[in-house]
DNA sequence: AGCACGCCGACT
DNA sequence: GTCGGCGTGCTC
């Protein structure tokens, strides 16, 4: 028996919602539509605190998956009163008639990528009985089509057909299955959990490399066939055929047909002959296709020697091991300050774990897959794959073959290596956690962390979570007992955290005329370049500048698509949609009233850049951002150049605030940190907070200490004011207090539902269908969920599309789930309306 | 997504 | 009387 929503709360126990919104409690004349609650302290926990856990998780781990369709087959189209309760509907007890037909099929559930989904049942014929395993893609007629149909086999079981007459599996396309049962019921949870098809999630875990196994050929093996031991029969051939096939009876192995027209020099004619007469035997192999064994990756092991580690590293991998030999699924958080050697500890980490022949993940976040973390991962291990994004299609399909065979130690990689079929796993590790590279934004709409977890948790290993700026989610689980602090407060040789000094940029003397660059930031630059250090500059915006406004008729050119503001690039003179893309050449004048003195404001990197070339015109400048990074291994020369000394000030967006360490940065200099703070976003200041800190943390590395200074309007700011302190743990106290206030994650749930269309109108009349099955489904299920909305998003318009969404908020992950699953199930939009919608449950962003 | 069924208008 | 438009619905 698997609950809906496995709490043992009634409905009026929730806090109250923040506003408005109407306790929505089924009253007690509806006894049918509330859902059993049976009173299971464990399953409480499981369902109420989201926010790093992977809620439902556990149930699905119990729960046949015939149940789990039961569940998802409630639909808020179904009339009240059809003679099924809902009680019944959650009923797993077979009903009496299957009992009597104890007919023993074997069948396969199969999903689909594509629409209808499934799972659907498939009788397996008897040659395939004891090939399909669960992960294993197959062949199978579907509806009228003429076409067999590529599905994944879920499930493989006996059972009874039920009266229905099964199709028969067609094809079993996969020698053996392309992820074990762990990964299986992951996909099963993932699909469940974040609304995606089954099929879909699959794709997400199988690189398309590895399903067309990339680099690899199929080809032909011929040897003799058994006949040819008849002497006469050979001789009974033709010359060529009979030279052919002694040959291939005296070298005394297989040869492909092309290895055997050259040995006995004959086209492929006699050959093909030898085949069709059955003289020769034929054996298909799939194999490597050019010289990729070459590229093993073969470390120098343990001739490195080992770091000795400070007592606050040496306990927290004490507890760390701890953990790992307790043979439970625990969650640690590692809070370590930016310089604290995380990264030796998670390396020790492992080196325990690969001890006993078992091997690690390790998630980083996409940009800090640098050549730096590679090496130091591939020196301390013998064998390591790192997956990064430049790897062409068949090295990725190497090293997936290699990760399955157990032949790897550690992978090293960014969200999606979390899916690493290891065949021993017995550590996951996430550095950075608090990334928002780790939530994927496209379908399925996973956040690495999560699905860690879920992982994690039912190999029944641990997890480790790393960060200098733990996101509220972990911190908060560690207070509610979900994982385990482990502190690392100070930096490695004692060395102190940086002075951070705030420029309150609403005061006149602070600022210097026309520029972005106060005074004391002007001259502590000097200053810094006077003693040989060097500088980092964090400006959050990328381009020249991000208006571009006519001073005459106050006209802003916009995007045409998206209805925001173009931001002018000074390489080209181009004007730049930052949404979309969209592109034009600047204008000279006014588009709207010819006038043309058209003016240039607001901020990016490319502007910063000529201020600072001109106020420090002897200073080696080079500026990082999306646009000087474009080409692959841009990003490394610029780093390397640094590191030398050749640069002498380093400017750019966030990808300059994330791990460098270089000793000799004597000063960093945030130009603007409310850039992030006026987002119309909850996690605005969460965002601020670890942008700042990350920053600050890339100086006083070396001996000669550090500084830092922040320029914003608002130094008040709590973000602000604990960050310039360091002071995380007072950051996350205040944060989690006002997200309590309207139960924001991590103290409740949230879910977006995106609908986007080519017509205002009939988008926004479809986001309103919408709400209101949401309605009716919150309503049916006695479900405590807030919906809000639709309202248009910060992003009113997007590639042409208007844009609305919806937003559902509860305290319980899975009372949310489900309602958005009932409301949807069988929501059809009509074609002719070119609406299309995205339900992202956790967004990491609102626009 | 396909593919067929079905229920109305223009043709041999 | 049929051919064919594409709205509707199902696929184990």
């Amino acid at each position: 028996m698997s609950p809906p929503f496995p709490s043992d709360r009634q409905p009026g126990d929730l806090p109250n919602p923040p506003s408005s919104q109407p306790a929505n409690r089924p009253s007690a004349s509806s006894p049918a539509t509330t859902p059993n609650r049976p009173n299971d302290p464990k399953s409480r926990t499981s369902g109420v605190d989201g926010s790093l856990t992977a809620p439902g998780f556990d149930d699905l781990e119990k729960t046949p998956y015939a149940d789990l369709q039961k569940i998802d087959s409630l639909d808020v189209d179904a009339k009240p009163d059809d003679g099924t309760t809902q009680g019944e509907l959650f009923d797993t007890d077979p009903p009496p008639w299957e009992l009597e037909t104890p007919e023993d099929t074997a069948i396969a559930s199969v999903v689909f990528r594509d629409a209808p989904f499934g799972p659907y049942d498939y009788r397996i014929p008897e040659q395939f009985r004891d090939v399909l395993q669960p992960g294993m893609r197959v062949h199978v007629p579907l509806g009228r089509r003429k076409q067999p149909t590529t599905g994944w086999c879920i499930e493989t079981k006996l059972g009874s057909s039920g009266g229905r007459n099964l199709s028969d599996v067609a094809d079993v396309l996969d020698g053996e299955p392309l992820c074990d049962r762990p990964l299986v019921r992951l996909v099963t949870w993932m699909s469940h959990y974040y609304q995606s098809p089954a099929g879909q999630v699959f794709d997400a875990l199988i690189p398309s490399s590895v399903r067309s196994q990339a680099g690899t050929r199929q080809r032909t093996y011929l040897s003799p066939a058994p006949i040819t031991k008849d002497n006469a029969a050979v001789e009974a051939l033709p010359p060529k055929q009979q030279r052919a096939l002694r040959l291939l009876i005296a070298s005394g192995r297989p040869m492909t047909e092309s290895q055997l027209m050259v040995h006995a020099d004959c086209t492929a004619a006699p050959i093909r002959a030898l085949r069709k007469k059955g003289m020769v035997t034929e054996n298909k192999q799939r194999e490597l296709s050019s010289g990729m064994t070459t590229r093993w990756q073969v470390g120098d092991g343990e001739q490195v020697e080992k770091h000795t580690l400070t007592d606050e590293q040496t306990a927290a991998l004490r507890q760390i091991t701890g953990a790992v030999d307790s043979a439970e699924p625990r969650t640690l958080l590692l809070h370590g300050v930016t310089g604290s050697g995380k990264t030796e500890v998670y390396i020790q980490a492992i080196e325990h774990v690969v001890k006993f022949g078992r091997a690690a993940i390790v998630l980083v976040p996409e940009i800090s897959l640098t050549p730096q973390t590679r090496g130091r991962f591939e020196r301390r291990f013998q064998s390591v794959a790192v997956l990064h994004s430049q790897m062409t299609p068949a090295e990725r399909h190497y090293q997936w073959q290699r990760i399955r065979r157990g032949e790897v130690q550690v992978v090293v990689g960014p969200r999606s290596a979390v899916f690493a079929p290891l065949p021993r796993l017995g550590l996951i590790i996430l550095d950075e956690e608090h990334d928002g590279s780790f939530k994927q934004d496209s379908q399925p709409r996973y956040h690495a962390r999560k699905v860690a977890y879920a992982r994690a948790r039912s190999l029944k290993i641990p997890l480790l979570l790393g960060s200098a700026t733990p996101s509220l989610e972990s911190w908060y689980a560690t207070e509610t007992g979900h994982a385990e602090l482990i502190s690392m407060p100070n930096r490695v040789g004692n060395r102190p955290m940086p002075d951070v000094q705030l420029v309150d940029l609403r005061l006149k003397d602070e600022r210097s005329m026309g520029g972005s660059i106060s005074r004391r930031l002007h001259q502590a630059v000097n200053e810094t370049l006077h003693e040989k250090g060097q500088v980092i500059l964090l400006l959050n915006r990328r381009g020249f500048a991000t208006t571009i406004q006519c001073p005459a008729c106050g006209h802003v050119v916009a995007c045409p698509e998206c209805e925001l503001p173009l931001t002018h690039h000074r390489d080209g003179s181009k004007a730049v949609c930052h949404y979309c893309d969209y592109t034009i050449a600047t204008p000279p004048w006014c588009p709207e009233c010819r006038f043309d003195g058209i003016r240039y404001s607001g901020l990016g990197t490319q502007k910063l850049e000529v201020e600072v070339k001109a106020r420090f015109p002897k200073a080696r400048v080079a500026r990082m951002d999306s646009d000087t990074m474009r080409r692959p291994g841009s990003h490394q020369k610029v780093l390397a150049a640094f590191r030398s000394g050749e640069i002498d000030l380093l400017l750019g967006t966030q990808m300059i605030a994330k791990g460098l360490d270089f000793p000799n940065v004597l000063l960093v200099g945030v130009i603007n940190a409310d850039a992030a703070l006026h987002f119309p976003d909850f996690r605005a200041g969460e965002r601020t907070f670890q942008l700042v800190t990350q920053v600050a943390g890339r100086t006083g590395r070396g001996s000669r200490g550090g500084r830092v200074i922040v320029q914003t309007f608002s130094p008040e700011h709590m973000a602000i004011q604990a960050a310039s302190r360091h002071d995380y743990i007072q950051f996350a106290k205040a944060e989690i207090a006002n997200r309590r206030k309207f139960n924001y994650p991590p103290l409740g749930s949230i879910a977006r539902i995106i609908i986007r269309g080519s017509i205002e109108d009939v988008t926004e009349a479809t986001a309103c269908l919408l709400l209101q099955r949401l309605e009716s489904a919150r309503e049916r299920l006695g479900a405590e969920v807030r919906l809000l909305g639709p309202a248009p998003p910060p992003i009113v318009k997007l590639r042409g599309k208007y844009r609305f969404h919806l937003l559902l908020q509860s305290i319980d992950p899975l009372q949310l789930g489900a309602t958005i699953r009932m409301a949807t199930k069988s929501f059809k939009i009509p074609e002719k309306d070119d609406v299309q919608y995205v339900v992202d449950i956790d967004p990491l962003d609102m626009l």
